[in-house]
RNA sequence: GCCGGUGUAGCUCAGUGGUAGAGCACUCGAUUCGUAAUCGAGCGGUCGUGAGUUCAAAUCUCAUCACCGGCUCCA
């Protein structure tokens, strides 16, 4: 494994010396691009985690055959070692500038700078009209030093907040690459123009690059696309259609595992569990505000006997339908309802990713209905059985998001209030640090949001916990108080894996489809070293088999060697070797992916030795 | 949905207007073999799909679908 370079991503107070390099990057992309392609039109260009980008505005895109000249000639300027100056500037002055150079954009920008703020603008090089003044006070010049400068050879100057660096050669020519050109909005809105955008990296040095690069090789490796029809997990079919998973026998088994674990904890958690249809009549959803403000990720309705149905984008109005079965009182809240429900999402052609982003896909959904002052244990609750699960599943370091009240939304101070407390005591309660998203809850409730950390550093989303106020009031829900009083139950929407789809895939990323033995589809194959020992391994296999081992016997009928490569390239961590002296000797020839060859055992010691493994959910 | 790229055998990929190829996989035969590839033969493609240009299209044009890199959105 690498060592990961992104662990810290570059900010103001960490890594201003990277922050500096990254943006003066970008300046050196912006000025390049305007040698070779004057007409070309500037916007914005910032520093990213691993390097920058810069948005640009042309009539035809780049081809990468013009990023191989722009990257040449940014070489060019970086070992011409141009200084780099700031200059304040008069705000009406440069405007006048900005418009004879004909930059719509950066007039927008300048435009959106407050009244109150200093306006400044980064030359690079420009050394003939600046060396007066940059002998006078090094790297930053006055406003109304300069007028109407021309840009050309050598020259160019954006409007720009910085910092930067002081010399383009600070940058190393061989710690920098361009990467990837794409579209992207002005300011990312895409009823805006689109624009062209050029993606770089850059480090301090060539290590960090290569480390980069390797990294991102890595990341190429892990791939669940690639590892899942490698491994033949699963496929999408193109005919099909693009977003809709067909789970193959391996991934299904895999599933399978995932599956009955999830149902094992919830019940041990307290929880029932549920199934209800994948259809449902659209009133349902006009009831639920889904139609309302969900509809554009809804498939379109279908009619059903002059009645107009649905096909289910969330569980949760089911759920509340199953509790509106019947009358409840408040001896049995809370109620904890968990089911493995299957939605329908329309998402756009384009945002389609592997099992990440799908069109159908299956959420370990759960509701719990409970009393005001059960909300911040139920959370608790919710806490600790996300933290085991996660932990089993290997992952163990999460970043946490608490996210409160947005502006517009339903219910009334004293409840969010309620909510919102009981979020934070559950989280203090549990002993977890959390960032707090100001305003980026539901319009219905407050959310915990829990992002988990895989085997190379990278963060992805999948708990999430909500409270809601809204459902339980447009359905109105009801319990019968101690008083007898019909009083509103609170819900909690949850989901530990988010999607198992989408956690299948993370699954596969993380163990770069080098699974536990507790997951792994196949783990043991036995491998007989002759034709003469198949039935052997075969009734071994048999054997293996009645005990819930998931087994296999190579009936290629092809040498040992090849057998060893083929079960390695298939990732299969457990394989037996099966020749004379084991059939003499009762015995197999174990050989482990991790641990290589573990001798001779018998089948006892065998299955000994993987129970213990098995139970521990490690490799073996 | 938008911008750019890609689409040839099950997989990975050659093939730039003139008879569709390789390796692996698969099937068959020989070999009966001891810890990452035994040898040989065979099977396999209306070149994503549909129009068009041309005497002739995998190759050029247009449309369409899917995928890849992003944008926007999100489990």
């Amino acid at each position: 494994m690498v060592s990961s370079v992104l662990q810290s991503p570059p900010n103001p107070t960490s890594a201003e010396m990277l922050l500096r390099l990254r943006h003066t990057c970008a300046h050196v992309l912006a000025m390049a691009v305007q040698t070779l392609l004057p007409e070309t039109k500037v916007t914005i260009g910032p520093w990213t985690d691993t390097g920058f980008y810069y948005d640009f505005d042309r009539q035809t895109p780049f081809t990468p055959d013009d990023l191989t000249q722009i990257e040449t000639e940014m070489r060019r300027i970086i070992n011409a070692n141009l200084p780099i100056i700031q200059e304040v500037v008069d705000r009406e002055q440069i405007r006048a500038e900005i418009e004879q150079l004909g930059e719509p954009y950066k007039l927008e920008i300048l435009n959106s700078i407050p009244a109150d703020e200093p306006i400044t603008r980064y030359f690079i090089g420009c050394a003939d009209t600046l060396q007066g003044v940059v002998e006078a006070s090094l790297f930053h010049i006055a406003a109304d030093t300069l007028t109407q400068k021309p840009m050309g050879k050598d020259c160019w100057w954006d409007l720009c907040a910085g910092p930067h660096l002081n010399y383009t050669g600070e940058i190393n020519p061989d710690a920098f690459a361009l990467e990837s050109v794409a579209g992207a909005y002005w300011r990312g809105d895409e009823t805006k123009p689109q624009l062209q955008r050029i993606y770089g990296t850059v480090w301090e040095t060539p290590e960090q690059l290569q480390a980069y690069l390797t990294q991102k090789e890595e990341a190429k490796r892990r791939d669940h696309r690639k590892l899942g029809q490698e491994l033949d997990l699963f496929s999408i079919q193109e005919d099909a259609g693009g977003g809709l998973v067909f789970w193959h026998p391996k991934g299904a088994r895999m599933r399978l595992v995932i599956e009955d674990y999830w149902r094992k904890a919830h019940l041990d958690a307290g929880y029932e569990l549920l199934y209800t249809p994948h259809i449902a009549n659209l009133d349902l959803w006009k009831t639920s505000g889904h139609f309302e403000f969900y509809r554009e990720n809804m498939f379109d309705q279908m009619e059903i006997e002059t009645q107009q149905y649905q096909l289910k984008p969330m569980n949760c109005p089911f759920h509340v339908l199953t509790y509106q079965s019947h009358l409840h009182s408040y001896r049995e809240l809370p109620i904890r309802w968990a089911e493995l429900g299957t939605v329908y999402r329309y998402e756009r052609s384009g945002v389609l990713h592997g099992l990440m982003r799908v069109r159908g896909f299956t959420q370990d959904d759960a509701h719990i209905f409970c009393l005001p002052e059960q909300v911040a244990d139920e959370i608790w609750g919710v806490l600790n059985l996300t933290e085991q699960i996660l932990s089993d599943f290997g992952f163990t370091e999460y970043e946490v998001y608490l996210s409160t009240r947005p502006g517009k939304s339903v219910g009334t101070d004293a409840i969010w209030e309620l909510a919102t407390d009981a979020l934070v005591q559950a989280l203090d309660a549990k002993g977890w640090n959390y960032v707090t998203d100001e305003g980026g809850g539901a319009f219905y409730g407050p959310k915990i949001d829990i992002k988990i950390k895989d085997a190379i550093g990278r963060l992805w989303q999948c708990s999430t916990i909500q409270v809601d106020f809204n459902l339980p009031e447009r359905f109105d829900m009801d319990y019968v108080a101690a008083d007898g009083s019909r009083q509103r139950p609170i819900m909690i929407h949850r989901a530990i894996f988010g999607s198992l789809e989408r956690f299948f895939g993370i699954l596969i990323e993380n163990y770069a489809g080098d699974f536990p033995l507790w997951l792994a589809p196949v783990q043991v194959r036995l491998l007989p070293v002759s034709d003469e020992q198949r039935d052997h391994a075969t009734a071994i296999a048999l054997q293996l088999k009645q005990f819930g081992y998931r087994v296999e016997v190579d009936h290629s009928g092809e040498r040992l060697g090849k057998q060893i490569r083929t079960a390695e390239l298939e990732k299969i961590p457990v394989v037996a070797v099966v020749g004379k002296r084991e059939v003499v000797n009762q015995t197999l020839s174990v050989r482990t992916r991790q641990s290589g060859e573990l001798g001779s055992l018998t089948l006892l010691e065998l299955q000994e030795k993987m129970q213990q493994v098995i139970m521990s959910r490690h490799p073996i």
